[in-house]
DNA sequence: GGATAGTGGAAAGCACTACTATCCATAATG
DNA sequence: CATTATGGATAGTAGTGCTTTCCACTATCC
């Protein structure tokens, strides 16, 4: 097929895949002539995985072209790839480091013993995780770290979930993309389930008082 | 205080300071001369909220100005805020429907039937839902909407545990400051632990074959 | 009282992101 | 053979989140 048609099937404008093309987010054509080339439904699916990632996930496209890139590199080890992957996920913290952050990564490394959770406190999901609980202490609510627990109870069964789900993988490529749309995506979808289960559950709460939350 | 010892004691420099009072994310300070002016504790904690919603909850300028508008104006009633902020922190999708979004609207629906939540499915938390679904689906990851159920029992009593939270709140403010801040870093908490628990689960799953997830 | 630093307010400028428009020579299509 | 589409390049654009610069004025220190 030729751009209009990949253009139409896709809903992305050509000028935009022509950019995406430009950024290196999507491979180029199979030229045909000097100006004809021709694309195939990989470069289909390719166009629907970064919109996915960008509408969706939130990424950025320089993110995206970076996750991409380690994807379609096969002599990059999935766990490598999966590093770019948390890496550019996480919104980038700054890196000042205030009182906050070090009581918060005390916290993170206690939550990491008290659930015998194997992993650094200083990964970037870690990092990530203490930047979030020194925001909550400097925005005055550090009540709200109380609920830890209750959110890591949550998070077991759904990471285990993930993972069962990208295990039945075989290629490399399929895996890895299944890591990253799932990582990305899955977070978009529970951010949505919980908004849902907090209607419902204040529904239940404030059963007559016209809806409060 | 004056302008300057606010920006040290908060991080934020002073012409952002300003910025923000430009923009109307922060209230003026109280003016004590024609060119001085005094802010107190209320301007520090809102400058804190305003950097938390912006560089954890990832929220926009405009998106922090309104919901925080609704916020301050005490004729809001408590749940217009919390349309407001739910219509603002979701990432407002593209409206182009397409086959995989009606799918995806029915599977929303049916979600709603099976657990009994009582919500609509048209709120912007189940478009939102829909949306992430519908995603799945045009990527190629349709496999991945079978772990909704697996989501939705850990939103549960995710979403009970922040309702309690906030309900420990009397003052209008306070309350409506707890839901937002609870809904937008709640969200970056829980993504947090889940990277971390895909670290543990996958160290316990590929134990000694060096760290394939 | 005089130098220095800080202040409020306004305006312009800037870096970045994600496109969008325009142009061109060439190629496909009816 | 006119129309439309294509690949490739360059330039322009809208929005976001600041940052810079300017000004007259004020506070502070010696």
């Amino acid at each position: 097929m030729r751009i209009g048609e990949l253009s139409r099937r896709s809903g992305v404008p050509v000028p935009t895949v022509k950019y995406y093309v430009r950024e290196g987010l999507l491979p180029p054509g199979r030229l045909t002539s000097p100006n004809q080339a021709s694309y195939d439904e990989g470069h289909e699916n390719r166009l629907r995985l970064i919109r996915a990632l960008l509408d969706v996930g939130g990424l950025s496209l320089s993110a995206i072209a970076e996750v991409l890139g380690a994807v379609d590199d096969p002599a990059q080890p999935v766990h490598k790839v999966l590093g770019v992957a948390a890496k550019r996920i996480t919104p980038a913290e700054g890196d000042e480091v205030g009182p906050e952050l070090i009581d918060a990564r005390e916290d993170v490394a206690a939550l990491l013993e008290r659930r015998g959770w194997r992993a650094e406190a200083d990964c970037p999901a870690g990092q990530a995780l203490a930047g979030v609980l020194a925001a909550l202490r400097r925005a005055g609510h550090g009540g709200f770290v109380e609920l830890l627990d209750v959110y890591a109870d949550a998070a077991e069964p759904v990471a285990r979930a993930d993972l069962d789900y990208v295990g039945r993988r075989v290629a490399r490529e399929d895996l890895v993309e299944s890591v990253v749309v799932g990582t990305v995506l899955g977070e978009a979808m529970f951010a949505a389930l919980r908004r849902l289960a907090h209607v419902d559950a204040s529904a239940r709460a404030y059963r007559d008082e016209g809806g409060q939350g």
